[in-house]
DNA sequence: CGACTTGTTGACCAATTGGTCAACGGCAGT
DNA sequence: ACTGCCGTTGACCAATTGGTCAACAAGTCG
């Protein structure tokens, strides 16, 4: 009863084992950044952790360097394999396997950290950024509106490949937009992301194929 | 000859009409807050206007006044009063009004300043990034889900109400998010912004309709 | 209990920040 | 050309920033 304080989950204040305490830094940096921007001051984080500015530089050399890890942390391994064979199953019928990942995809980014890093990222010109929508154009957005392409019974003329490629862009943008909604702009969205996924993508199907058909006609106003 | 330097467009370096400056300070904070987010410092911008950072103060008493105005700059007045009037066109058909509207609209807003200044709000917890979203959702998501419904021929119970609105939200994040890619991720895309719309919203017309119907079927996998 | 290792800290530094102010100097009006 | 208004500036200030370092103390080994 003499040290009240110690109740409050972690009053520890010395002496941690130095992976302990690493761990603990790159965790605790990845909320704080995540919410403030990478402007944030290390004595702040410091302050947040519990400890003092200066152990911060005793683990990490720099700012730089502690950032660094936080972007890693966040993005690195955030891909899980299984989602490769998924997409890739053909056996399966499009619709399911879209449902499938996008649920498991939204499920997987859709934090603040993740996605306010992301985009924090972005405004600062980060390649990180870039590398990781290339690695979605790749295994998702391309493979996704070859399927569409043939889905709407056309050839793959460069013009009509490229109109694909934006529908299926379309759809991830749809879905990332609901976690931007909530993370960036603080707004309240449909609580059901299953059920918002399963209608987008039902949308996705049943639309994309007949706007790819439809080339030419409604899009061409006067 | 003997002042060279006087021909790089506005060499002037003094005295200029109060007005004048004031509205030159406000333009180029736009594109330099834009640029490098909030956290850019006086000095910097007042070296990129070729006049010193005390000036900055003798017109705005501080940076966040500077702020404020920039804020108001780019977000004021940028709702088309046309608009209203388009959107609420019951004589057009809802696929043309569609198209016009969020080609109009991508347009007006397509721009770094205004793309990244956005985002950039959103993730400061600023409040003027709700109050436009409101905007959006009163004279676009909301009326475009009430005609979806009816498109759908769905009565408006709460629960397929709120997909029409999730839906209608679906169509905007689409074609924000390719404004998104283009100024915050810094990635090419599609060169014809009208021909992305007309797809877009066509996808849009044929799928959500069938979505909505569809509820309760693809939707709930097991 | 004392000594040694080492995780931790408070004090300190130089650079940068928002903000102030007296003094400078264009540019009328006469 | 002189004068005076006022747009403009350089020098300055206090607070904050990333980063350093000698000193402190928690835990362990004898």
């Amino acid at each position: 009863m003499s040290e009240a304080k110690a109740e409050t989950a972690k009053p520890k204040r010395k002496r941690l084992d130095p992976g302990q305490r690493e761990e603990e830094i790159v965790e605790g940096a990845s909320l704080y950044f995540s919410e403030v921007g990478f402007g944030g001051s290390m004595r702040d984080l410091a302050a947040r952790l519990g400890i003092s500015h200066a152990l911060l530089f005793r683990y990490f050399p720099t700012k730089e360097a502690l950032v660094d890890r936080v972007y890693d942390r966040i993005f690195l391994s955030r891909w899980d394999p299984a989602w490769d064979a998924l997409l890739d199953e053909h056996g399966l019928p499009l619709a399911e396997r879209l449902v499938r990942f996008y649920r498991d995809y939204l499920n997987a980014i859709d934090r603040p950290e993740w996605v306010r890093t992301f985009v924090y990222a972005g405004l600062a010109g980060v390649n990180i950024n870039q590398r990781y929508l290339n690695l979605i154009k790749r295994k998702v957005i391309t493979p996704v509106a070859v399927e569409l392409l043939r889905l709407a019974g056309r050839r793959d003329e460069k013009a009509v490949c490229d109109e694909a490629m934006e529908l299926s862009w379309g759809l991830h943008g749809e879905i990332f937009y609901l976690a931007i909604r909530r993370w960036v702009y603080g707004i309240k969205v449909c609580p059901d992301l299953d059920e918002f996924v399963g209608l987008t993508v039902t949308k996705f199907l049943e639309g994309a194929p007949a706007a790819l058909r439809e080339k030419g006609g409604r899009m061409r106003a006067p």
